[in-house]
DNA sequence: GGCTATTGGACG
DNA sequence: GTCCAATAGCCA
């Protein structure tokens, strides 16, 4: 009898075996439905060497029920799978899952219907039906995602269509993607990035593991750089993956990509409607999709000929995943590159020390670009010291900045602030008697949205309308919003300069493709004049009538104690002054302050990048921290706070002693109350000569934790919350 | 004794 | 994860 191993996708089962049936053809990465108990389940047929589980009787071995039409999963990736699970102390399980996360790609029909508005209109009109054809302008799905747009429910939708207001598309879910050309417009490039365009060239073509680090200043074209890494894979015909951090800004890409290539590449993000994403997966795992450009979660799906892997703005936090499996999208492109035996780059301006150290140490070859495209100059940065140069009470742009701002408004030039707080204030409390609006889920305040005229959590989503009276002391009148977010700072631009046109910019203001590319059109048909931003402004964008940047409270995020705060801060502001002068006029930055020779607003403002990593890395060597050592946490949540302490100190009590592993905690984690979850923290530091992973499993594999209680393992963490 | 809530093992 | 049976807890 043939026996195959599975592994299921659910953490909770191990292994499992079963009987292959006479005639069905399957090999390690064959997925298939199989019996369990009364119910069916999907898993991978895996080498029963690389997936320890306990063998039972022939006899007791049920028949696979069938192998579904897809590729079989790649032993590449399948290694992929469990290197992942085992560096981050995950289940396969979880990872597998993300890899088959498709949407319903694994079956069904090659066609489905959607509907669309016909234009007429409804018999009679209900106000749901109203509400329906309103929010559907120009949008075509399926029932259920119309429902889900529009807000109203499935029956009424059915309802228009039996009325002929939807109307029926019959869609082929799989239908080709215009292709790319790798010779579809000729690249003009300066001779620094022709020496490393030509680097990527050979190494696609070489078809082996080779990492790079192209390390090039803000403007200096790393993108059309890695364009002919690109051009080189499509040649050969093997799929290029494009990591990028955030996919809400992928507009400005987009178009440069269909520039060079003729053709969009395939998006893959979490928002991808069912039928989109079931499209992309089917033509990944085909070979058929050329190019892939997606946020992290695209990296663990089964390309059928990989043949390049680039991760852009690698230095992004927002390429470690916090929830779920705690992975870090940069660390795994690699690793993903070294069993596909292909080229990754890590593209930044401003590379974590973590890459910075792998090129210095020779492990990844580094490429550098020292000055910007066509001759733009790097902008002056000076530091306004907020101790001396006050702005007026309730006002946070300082007299400096304010005369910038309207010298360059006279000139017909933009201006960019950058302050790194979503909403209007980020705390309200009642002048009377001192209430402070907070999260019932979160220790975390609400903070106050003027635009949408709400209270909200930024953790958790919690979202209610701003009361008019304190909810403590019943009076009416009392309460202030404390300290700015963007659109206060927006408010104190329009009071300064009445006649500017201002744009917000966060992930509130640009939350669909449409909202982000409208904005970059507006501004670079020179519509906006001033533009507020978070985090969201500091990448990415090329608006050559740009040619102030303020930031304004530079030291906000250098508080909280977190262990990459001066590297974040670093980056930060040098990729927003970035955007300062990128055409042919010289830009200027100015960074708010009230401690102005701090070390690392000190080299921003002598633009020496050198000094910071020489002063930052000697640090991290005396801390011990990565590269030089490792961090660890363990976080341990429950929706009972005595539950949840109890657990971690349990965990504290079986601590391991070791020379080369120290453990800190437990304590109550930074954020002790995340989504109605009570948490606390145990960090654990280790030298590079432990195998920080094993101690952890071990140590957490002899207790047992009540149901309702989680404990989470974070290997390198970012977010220390 | 009979009922419900909780726990632990099987599921291949 | 989900089901089911054994067990514990509770009342009459």
């Amino acid at each position: 009898m043939k026996r195959a191993r599975l592994l299921i996708f659910n953490a909770a089962l191990g292994p499992l075996d079963y009987s292959v049936p006479a005639g069905m053809e399957v090999r390690p990465g064959s997925v298939v439905i199989a019996p369990l108990g009364p119910r069916q389940i999907m898993g991978v047929v895996w080498d029963a060497d690389r997936l320890p589980g306990t063998s039972v009787a022939d006899s007791k071995l049920r028949p696979i029920l069938s192998v579904l039409p897809i590729p079989p999963i790649q032993p590449q990736l399948m290694r992929l799978i469990e290197w992942t699970a085992d560096y981050y102390c995950a289940s396969m399980a979880s990872v597998a899952r993300m890899v088959i996360a498709s949407g319903g790609a694994l079956k069904g029909p090659a066609t489905m219907t959607e509907y669309r508005l016909s234009g007429g209109m409804p018999e009679r009109m209900t106000p749901q039906r109203e509400r329906a054809v309103g929010a559907l302008e120009g949008e075509q799905a399926t029932i259920r995602e119309l429902a889900g747009l529009s807000g109203v429910s499935e029956g009424v939708l059915r309802g228009l269509v039996n009325q002929g207001v939807l109307e029926p598309v019959e869609v082929d879910c799989d239908r080709p993607y215009p292709r790319a050309r790798a010779d579809h417009a000729q690249p003009k490039l300066s001779a620094d990035q022709q020496g490393a365009a030509t680097r990527f060239v050979e190494a696609v073509q070489a078809q082996d593991f080779a990492p790079f680090l192209l390390d090039g200043v803000t403007g200096s074209g790393k993108t059309e750089t890695y364009f002919e890494g690109i051009a080189a894979a499509l040649e050969s015909d093997r799929q290029v993956l494009v990591l990028l951090p955030e996919i809400a800004l992928t507009e400005a890409f987009l178009r440069r990509f269909e520039d060079r290539f003729g053709a969009a590449p395939v998006l893959w993000h979490s928002s991808l409607k069912s039928t989109e994403r079931r499209r992309a997966w089917r033509a990944i795992s085909s070979g058929e999709a050329q190019v892939v450009v997606g946020a992290r979660s695209a990296l663990f799906l089964p390309y059928a000929r990989l043949g390049l892997i680039v991760v852009d703005e690698a230095h992004e936090i927002s390429f470690k995943q916090d929830d779920g499996v705690r992975y870090n999208a940069r660390d795994v492109a690699v690793m993903r590159a070294r069993f596909e035996k292909i080229p990754v780059i890590l593209a930044s301006a401003t590379p974590a020390l973590e890459s910075l150290h792998m090129a210095d140490s020779g492990i990844y070859e580094k490429l550098v670009l020292p000055s910007r495209f066509g001759g733009a100059q790097m902008p002056d940065i000076k530091t306004v010291n907020l101790t001396e140069e006050k702005p007026a009470s309730q006002h946070w742009i300082a007299p400096p900045l304010v005369e910038a701002l309207k010298l360059r408004l006279e000139r017909g030039e933009q201006s960019l602030l950058f302050l790194n707080r979503r909403g209007y204030a980020p705390l309200t409390l009642c002048r009377h008697c001192g209430f402070r609006f907070q999260c019932p889920n979160c220790s975390a305040w609400l903070v106050e949205h003027r635009l949408s005229s709400r209270l909200a959590c930024h953790h958790c989503g919690l979202e209610t309308a701003p009361p008019d009276k304190c909810p403590e002391c019943g009076e009416s009148d009392c309460l202030v919003a404390c300290g700015p977010g963007v659109e206060r700072i927006a408010d104190e631009v329009a009071e300064i300069l009445p006649d500017a046109r201002i744009a917000v910019v966060t992930s509130d203001t640009l939350n669909s493709p449409e909202k982000a590319a409208a904005f970059v059109q507006h501004a670079e048909q020179g519509l906006i004049d001033v533009i507020v931003g978070t985090q969201l402004v500091t990448k990415g964008f090329h608006f050559p009538e740009l040619t102030l940047v303020g930031v304004i409270d530079a030291d906000l995020g250098l508080e909280g104690g977190d262990l990459r705060a001066a590297e974040r801060t670093y980056q930060q502001v040098a990729q927003v002054a970035g955007r300062a002068g990128r055409g042919a006029k010289p830009g200027e930055v100015l960074i708010q302050t009230r401690h102005p020779e701090a070390p690392v607003i000190a080299a921003l403002a002598a633009g020496d990048r050198d000094a910071f990593y020489e002063a930052e890395t000697e640090a991290r060597r005396h801390a011990g921290a990565p590269p030089f050592g490792r961090w660890a946490a363990i976080i341990v949540s429950s929706e009972d706070d005595a539950e949840a302490r109890e657990a971690a100190n349990r965990i504290g009590a079986t601590r391991p002693m070791l020379d080369d592993v120290q453990v800190l905690g437990p304590a109550p984690a930074p954020m002790a109350l995340l989504r109605g979850r009570y948490r606390y923290r145990l960090l654990l530091n280790a030298r590079r000569s432990a195998n920080l992973q094993d101690v952890i499993r071990q140590w957490l594999s002899a207790l047992s934790f009540p149901p309702g209680v989680r404990v989470g393992v974070d290997i390198d963490p970012y977010s220390f919350v």
